[in-house]
DNA sequence: AATAACATTTAGAATTATTCTAATTCAGGT
DNA sequence: ACCTGAATTAGAATAATTCTAAATGTTATT
């Protein structure tokens, strides 16, 4: 019985044929255990937009042994290669993005939660007045305010 | 000598006639010596989006006594009430924006200063998919990239 | 296969921005 | 003048991140 449920594990799609390692090396990095791991690991939680720390205690159930230096050198590898983005919304810790599609970023001013919005129409931002000489390479939207959960609540109270 | 010159300081528009406190005032905060100096240096220097600290230093050359915690405390009073803004795009220490006009941030990411773009024509950003139950209440658009001064340097190296 | 050269990982210390705490000072209303 | 609550203060505490130096792992070279 127990061999069963060990078998029958839930394998997310992307964890399949090595797609992880395989996108760590085209982006030009060695893929290593560790970023194997932590990439892993956002790729499936990417939804929640985790924190270092969050990505930390999840690596650890797949790689007991890794330290918390190594996801932020992983994490700091990722970004520079692109697989990755850095959300900063607030002075809390920063999360991580493993979408790179042209997305923006909805936070939660009551519960603290970041959420993604696709884009509907390609949004050229172009009401805005780039000085030239300036090289614009990214562009990221973010909204802020409140999530249907935390709006249900306050009707409540 | 000394006191012609003493006499002919330059004092910026916005802090004759009390606009400064006006403002606090209207804002719905009572404006106390601290918060007067925080908010006009503020204003003196929004181009450069200082942090904190580069608030208090500026502070204490016009009010010896303010403390950081003070500061920190005036700062988010007047977040609070929609006189300033925080602007959060990297890691490092948050900057405050006094300009509450709809304009987008731009961040040089060679030398790490931050710029205002004004919009040119009205951004409605609908291009973004929001779900509904969502209640937006602020948006945000910043770019990165490299500034004049930068690029310039680049191409001689 | 052994070795050198280099990259990655690791634990823990150090740093930095910010928040907290508790005491003191200040301002407005009686 | 006095009371009450708000604002300010110095310094301690916290939390996220970065740094450091040693250990380990990987790749290229002979």
């Amino acid at each position: 019985m127990k061999d069963v449920k060990a078998r029958t594990v839930f394998v997310p799609p992307h964890r399949e044929h090595g797609t992880v390692d395989a996108r760590i090396a085209e982006s030009g990095l060695r893929p290593t255990a560790q970023r194997s791991v932590v990439y892993g690991v956002l790729l499936d939680h990417a939804k929640e937009h985790p924190t270092a720390d969050e990505i930390f205690i999840q690596a650890k159930t797949e790689k007991p042994e890794i330290s918390m230096a190594t996801v932020y050198n992983c994490l700091d590898a990722l970004v520079k290669h692109h697989l990755v983005k850095q959300v900063h919304l607030d002075r809390a810790a920063t999360r991580y993005c493993p979408n790179m599609e042209e997305h923006a970023h909805f936070l939660c001013e009551t519960c603290g939660e970041v959420w993604d919005f696709e884009v509907a129409v390609k949004p050229r931002m172009s009401g805005f007045r780039v000085p030239s000489g300036f090289a614009v390479t990214q562009r990221e939207v973010n909204m802020r305010g409140v999530c249907p959960a935390c709006a249900e609540q306050e009707v409540v109270r």
